[in-house]
RNA sequence: GGCGGCGUAGCCAAGGGGACCAAGGCAGCGGUCUGCAAAACCGCAAUUCGUGAGUUCGAAUCUCACCGUCGCCUCCA
């Protein structure tokens, strides 16, 4: 079987063939430090972090490089902001102070959400120096213009200049809506270099003080880390267009060589069937979210939804996925009871199951079909845990864990969880109420351990709990 | 204005010319189990895939038109 991708730039899904035999190159725009993730953030971290998961799972090595955006408008904005409470702070030493928060925020909301951390995580402000050498190079080779201390790209030298975003120069023209700077020779060449003013973070350049534009750290380090052509970039379906269009010129404008085979793209988080954004109003930060829902759920829940399509939020349907979730861990709750915990080992290959698991992912991640099989493996493990089939389900189960693995569905045992002393020696009291039929005591306590989140279920060998949530 | 996506049961969602009189989940209904539950199991539930026309032996799947809806064209995952 072979695994095909959505690309991009062909708007076609391909057969997925990396540069080198067994390693992929993959680089996932990160997000700028400035302020809390939201819910769009999480999608696309995720659906990466499962692409990813899945190419290792077919075998490949994954260099898996994410960046983290640490000088720019916005951090300065915020910094700035800070400043009116606390002067006596430099702009520079807040604005690090900024990225450096958000950045660890960044992680702390990742690990919940179990996204596997990538192999490097580069700083824009740690590779000032490869982007001004290719800001040099793109103005020797005529691409790049420079107008008192700051540099442009001119979009009209690249020829490509709109495969990505399959726009014409004509089209975009007539559409422009940015304010025109006089000083550009057209009003969509995009800045390599900025002039700063005086407090603001800088750093020396053949062109006086200043910070490098958003698009050049991108093409400066996917192309540090991974080599002047490599097999994956990702991001956010808005970074199509400027973006990612910018970093292409740039990129290929540089080597002359191709910059990067597949270009994959998430579809957008809505609210309500709107976009979800900051202008909008309709945002969900992760700290919010995880407030009131597992991480787990919300993670099923991304899941659910082909990667590329919209998926809208709400809090009905966290609560269906939150029941499907329950669904798989109960199942292998059930599994472990009768103590059927087999390693993972990938030993039990070619059953229909993942058949229809492989052939769903290999379709360009299918998520949402590979959970199709996931569930439906989950009704063979259950059947034949009814019928007493445990030879069936000690070869189920692994099969079982190891999709939910590729899927990053970390599921609870339930079993390491201990209970509290006193709600022990309820249900102890129950059981005696039971063996006494007094089944009003019986139900007052079930009834007050259900109120304290604790799940009582009666079973021939006696009664077991697990925890609500 | 230009470009692109989407519209499948009550809700979510896969499928994308014949194995589909359409996976899977949630909710619902009937049954089994249970003191009653919970969990689980068995079974039922779209004669139909936004609307209309067309291509085809055959269409949810292709073409055209229309309606609805969302996004991009400015920072954005």
């Amino acid at each position: 079987m072979s695994l095909k991708v959505y690309n991009t730039l062909t708007r076609t899904k391909e057969e997925f063939l990396p540069l080198e035999e067994g390693e992929v190159g993959m680089y996932v725009c990160g997000v700028t430090a400035y302020d809390e993730c939201h819910l769009g953030h999480a999608r696309a971290y995720v659906a990466f972090d499962v692409i990813r998961r899945y190419l290792e799972y077919k075998g490949y090595q994954v260099n898996h490089i994410q960046n983290f955006t640490d000088v720019d408008d916005k951090i300065i904005a915020r910094a700035r902001k800070m400043r009116e409470k606390s002067s006596e702070k430099d702009l520079k030493e807040l604005c690090k102070e900024v990225a450096e928060k958000y950045t660890m925020e960044y992680f702390e909301h990742m690990d919940k959400l179990t996204v596997k951390r990538a192999t490097q995580y580069p700083r824009a402000t740690e590779h000032i120096g490869e982007m001004i050498k290719l800001t040099e190079g793109l103005i020797r080779k005529g691409y790049g213009y420079q107008v008192d201390g700051d540099v442009f790209f001119e979009i009209g030298k690249f020829k490509d200049y709109g495969k990505l975003s399959q726009r014409k120069l004509e089209e975009m023209r007539a559409g422009v809506r940015v304010e025109m700077d006089e000083r550009k020779r057209s009003p969509l060449d995009f800045a390599l270099w900025k002039r700063s003013k005086e407090d603001e973070p800088s750093w020396d350049s053949p062109w006086g003080r200043g910070r490098p534009g958003w698009h050049i750290e991108c093409s400066a380090m996917s192309m540090k880390y991974l080599g002047e052509s490599f097999d994956i970039h990702a991001g956010g379906q808005d970074l199509i267009f400027p973006h990612h269009e910018n970093e292409i010129a740039q990129s290929e404008g540089y080597t002359g060589k191709p910059f990067v085979r597949y270009w994959l793209h998430n579809g957008f988080v809505t609210i309500n069937r709107e976009k979800m954004s900051k202008s909008l109003g309709n945002f969900f930060t992760l700290r919010e979210i995880f407030e009131k829902y597992d991480s787990r759920v919300v993670r099923l829940f991304f899941l659910s939804t082909h990667y590329r399509k919209p998926i809208d939020f709400s809090d009905d349907k966290l609560a269906k996925a939150k029941a499907g979730l329950e669904r798989i861990e109960n199942c292998l709750r059930e599994v472990e009871r009768k103590e059927l915990r087999e390693p993972a080992a990938r030993t039990y290959r070619g059953s229909i199951y993942r058949t229809r698991f492989e052939e769903a992912m290999d379709d360009d991640f299918n998520t949402a079909a590979a959970l199709g099989a996931i569930f439906d493996l989950v009704s063979r493990v259950n059947s034949c845990l009814e019928k007493g089939d445990l030879s069936s389900v000690s070869k189920a189960a692994p099969e079982l864990r190891d999709f939910c693995q590729v899927l990053g569905l970390s599921l609870e045992s339930g079993q390491e969880v201990r209970l509290e002393e006193d709600l022990v020696k309820l249900i102890k009291e129950r059981e005696k109420a039971r063996q006494k039929k007094d089944w009003a005591r019986a139900d007052a306590i079930r009834t007050k351990l259900r109120e304290e989140g604790i799940i009582l279920e009666d079973r021939p060998q006696g009664a077991t709990w697990r925890r609500a949530e």
